[in-house]
DNA sequence: GCCAACGTTGGC
DNA sequence: GCCAACGTTGGC
């Protein structure tokens, strides 16, 4: 089992937006980087956890907890005309761009900003707090997994 | 709104 | 295949 951790930028799509897609969960789609696409296509497995991350808002941090329940699968909304994600050199035989469907576990009590995240001595080398950072999708290790809901439990 | 950092594009 | 220009991301 592995760990991730996926962006959102809430004011899109928030972790109460996934909460609200109860067990049916949600197609993370419109990944559009190609190391993030790798990630999707290659290594995110049923059953892997996701923090999910708040960005370019108010509340910027983790906000809660995901599970995956579908692998990487060709992201339907590159064949879309209508989606924005629409890419028309993409084709059912030659997808280019990967999605996963996740479903929502943990909402935290409160959103555990960077600031206390860069605290914490185990999240010292997390990809997520270094400078200049885009990637969507990132690995997280089991360490900082778990401290991370550490950081949750006692929080709030 | 600013600006640094990054990924992508396109001319050569 | 290099690399400068450009557009985007994302924290502040």
């Amino acid at each position: 089992m592995a760990f991730w951790l996926f962006k959102t930028e809430p004011q899109t799509f928030s972790i109460d937006d996934l909460a609200a897609r109860g067990a049916t969960g949600e197609c993370w789609d419109g990944v559009r980087n190609y190391q993030a696409r790798n990630f999707l296509r290659d290594n995110v497995a049923i059953g892997d956890g996701v923090l999910i991350y708040h960005s370019s808002c108010r509340d910027i941090g983790v906000a809660g907890t995901a599970e995956v329940i579908r692998a990487g699968y060709p992201d339907p909304s590159q064949f879309d005309a209508e989606s924005p994600f629409y890419d028309a050199t993409a084709t059912s035989h030659s997808p280019r761009w990967y999605a996963v469907d996740v479903r929502h576990c943990r909402t935290f009590a409160q959103v555990l900003g960077r600031a206390e995240l860069s605290a914490a001595t185990e999240l010292s080398a997390m990809q997520v707090l270094r400078r200049g950072n885009r990637l969507s999708i990132m690995p997280v290790s089991a360490r900082e997994w778990h401290a991370i809901c550490g950081l949750a439990d006692t929080d709030g």
